[in-house]
DNA sequence: GGAAAACGTTAACAAAAGCTAAGGAATTGG
DNA sequence: CCAATTCCTTAGCTTTTGTTAACGTTTTCC
């Protein structure tokens, strides 16, 4: 199946009379390594499958400093949100980590979508739904945890995948850190586990 | 217009058809002070609109401790998303700073107007993607700002509300630091300001 | 293959936050 | 209206993080 209609797939079915208006939207497209899929202060008014390669979002404040929050890997669908739902600039960046292949379509596309089937505004539904899940859960370890359990918490997830395979200092901004603290947190936690064995 | 149907009407128009049936779902309900409408460790299958008065979502973590992510005011919806959707325990009170009126129906039965008609569906999808927007910028604040960033960006904000109407030890937890910490952050921003005039 | 860039660790010091405790002000609720 | 509770601030001390910088390793990509 369609790496696309399978990503949907997993929230509601479709058939060929619903699939083809999108698929005949869709394009291809790859990112070399710190190509931006979506760039801070532009709109982003597509969004994207990854099929593979990774990408991270981030925002680039006023002071040049960046700060990454998150992570796209195989199967993940990204883009802005934000810019999608209100025309507005894109309040951060997505970026290859590595060479990336995507497959991109307009959010207008899926938006004329929802108004034709109510499929995909179910999908749509679902979608936020799930993502909104994510977020409130991660909100809450960012309010419950100090970062040496943040760090903990997420060597036991399920996202090791980013341990695998981000640059620590990205990973350190995730959990909230600096790449010199989570460096000493590493060292802390391993000073730890060689204690208890 | 009913209160629960004007918050309905801020994303999609109702007809009295459609209406009618969630109308007729609603329990009116009052909180005393201090009292749950929803119990963390239990399941919430219910959601509420807030008439007046004023609620706060907390995490009870193992140690005792309670850490509030939230706050809840006038015509603000609130429910355990998480729970509604799959069914499972909660996983965070939701608490009555002062007596608090609301009205509460099922989730199961918005889940039956997502299949009924149409205009619910999309009213969820806007819903969520509302939501998802808030949280979202409440996630990049927390790892963007420092915490006395944080505390003028409120004092900024369009969330006065929350200073006004909150006890200041749920307001810190709210941003992520200690009643004692803020406290100082307070008396420093206080000297600022006073140095700057 | 090799130069350049990116990356992780460590150290020393400064700044900020956490913790505990105590005192006094404000709020609540009968 | 008054007693009990809740709440905010301040202080002293400890722990953690941020900052800057230096060094060695790894990775990237001509």
């Amino acid at each position: 199946m369609h790496p696309l209609r399978a990503y949907i797939h997993r929230f509601v079915p479709l058939t060929e009379a619903e699939w083809a208006p999108l698929a005949a939207g869709i394009t291809p497209r790859t990112l070399r390594r710190k190509q931006n899929f979506v760039t801070q202060d532009q709109p982003a008014l597509e969004l994207a499958l990854v099929v593979s390669g990774a990408c991270r979002l981030l925002y680039t404040r006023p002071d040049g400093e960046e700060r990454t929050t998150y992570f796209f890997f195989e199967n993940h669908l990204m883009g802005s949100y934000q810019s999608c739902l209100t025309g507005q600039p894109s309040q951060f960046s997505i970026q290859a980590l590595a060479p990336t292949e995507l497959l991109t379509f307009p959010y207008a596309l899926l938006r004329r979508l929802f108004d034709e089937f109510p499929v995909y505004e179910r999908f749509g539904r679902l979608l936020a739904e799930y993502h909104l899940l994510g977020t409130d859960a991660r909100l809450a370890e960012l309010l419950l945890l100090s970062p040496e359990q943040r760090y903990q918490a997420l060597l036991r997830s399920h996202k090791t995948k980013i341990l695998e395979r981000v640059p620590q200092q990205y990973v350190a901004s995730y959990l909230g850190v600096t790449p010199v603290s989570l460096s000493r947190i590493r060292a802390r936690v391993q000073a730890e586990d060689e204690g208890s064995r």
